[in-house]
DNA sequence: TATGTGAGTTACTGGTAAGTAACTTCCGGT
DNA sequence: ACCGGAAGTTACTTACCAGTAACTCACATA
């Protein structure tokens, strides 16, 4: 039934193949573009040409799997800043404008359903839930990050300049989900952050 | 039962007063407060201190009772944006920073969950469905009334601009949901479109 | 007093979703 | 030839949810 190619019969660590992974890559697709609580366990287990037993065989329940999601989405979203801002090391400014581009491209894909980890804040709800939480670390670490470029740059606000850089960001992914592809204000981010820091150093003296 | 009073007993229009109301309004409640399909029919009905059968007897269905949300929520939308703007009549600039401090104050409030359009578009993952349109349509009215109050300013770019404010405001509901009160970067919008303003001016000469 | 209407109550259908039980089948290594 | 594990299959429980049926109650008005 055209198996995928198998790689080492470790029986380790690696030996973990195929159903879970092809059950998690499902999940993963199909949490991101009908939402958290728009697709089930039976219906990703049915898409991943698996059942439902497989799946409690591998996790532990929808709740389990939702968290390894987020985590990887989170995951995912680190390895693109890292390879968007590897490009210009040592040149914070290139670096935030770098980030813009790399949104816009992405954005541009019909595959883009927005921030993922933002989305799941609009569906989890309990704000003492675990997964509210990981989503508020996320988010607050991105806000973290952007504070560090902004300080790179001869800014007397460098907080206020990185806060107004992730209002851009998370406005370009919000407004995306009604806008197709880079039809929206999205496509407005990159130069309206590349003012902002301008008028940021100006306003430094 | 400690009912409400009851004012003109007209049998017009009027006459549709009490329960109909109650269940409506005990829905906008919920369905900001915990999303669209986060509650059910009979959570609202029971809230609102009645029960599913009253409920069907007002509304057609929950799809009914979820387009007539959206529709409250944007003309709430609307009469909070003409409120703020109202203050400052012929002054777009000040129009725009009336609609940030007013965003900002509204986003303190704990009852603040962002953007209830937005939320819903990310609930409704169908793109065809007519929820979505009504989404789609109200988020190209407040970007075509930001190009408007753009273009009341002395800018090259006031699409440009009035995009970017666009990504400003959206961003602060987004991260509205992760970040309590007024403690995320959505304290940052009012400064940034102020920076913004200035540099689209300035880059016009 | 009759009557209609708005509203509450109970109970149901049909569908879907999470999670479990018990069994079978396939396959790789010994 | 045997065994163990990984995966598929069927069928079940429990719970929730949208929507409907049939009945009752309160009451305001003509």
């Amino acid at each position: 039934m055209g198996r995928p190619d198998e790689g080492s019969p470790e029986a380790t660590q690696a030996g973990k193949t195929r159903v879970r992974d092809r059950i998690f890559d499902t999940a993963c697709e199909l949490f991101y573009q009908r939402g958290i609580h728009g697709v089930g366990v039976d219906a990703i287990a049915a898409e991943a040409g698996s059942n439902k037993m497989s799946f409690y065989r591998s996790f532990a329940s929808k709740d389990a799997l939702v968290t390894e999601y987020l985590r990887e989405q989170e995951r995912e979203y680190w390895a693109w800043w890292e390879s968007a801002v590897a490009r210009h090391p040592g040149e914070p400014r290139r670096q935030i404008e770098a980030l813009f581009e790399a949104q816009l491209e992405y954005a541009s894909s019909k595959a883009c359903r927005g921030c993922a980890l933002g989305n799941a804040a609009v569906e989890i709800t309990d704000e003492e839930d675990a997964l509210s939480n990981l989503v508020r670390e996320y988010k607050e670490r991105v806000r973290g990050r952007l504070h560090e470029l902004a300080r790179g740059l001869a800014v007397s606000d460098p907080a206020g300049l990185g806060d107004a850089l992730m209002l851009l960001l998370d406005g370009g992914y919000f407004t995306r989900l009604v806008f197709p592809r880079a039809s929206g204000p999205i496509a407005a981010a990159l130069p309206a952050a590349r003012a902002l820091i301008d008028a940021y150093i100006q306003a430094s003296h």
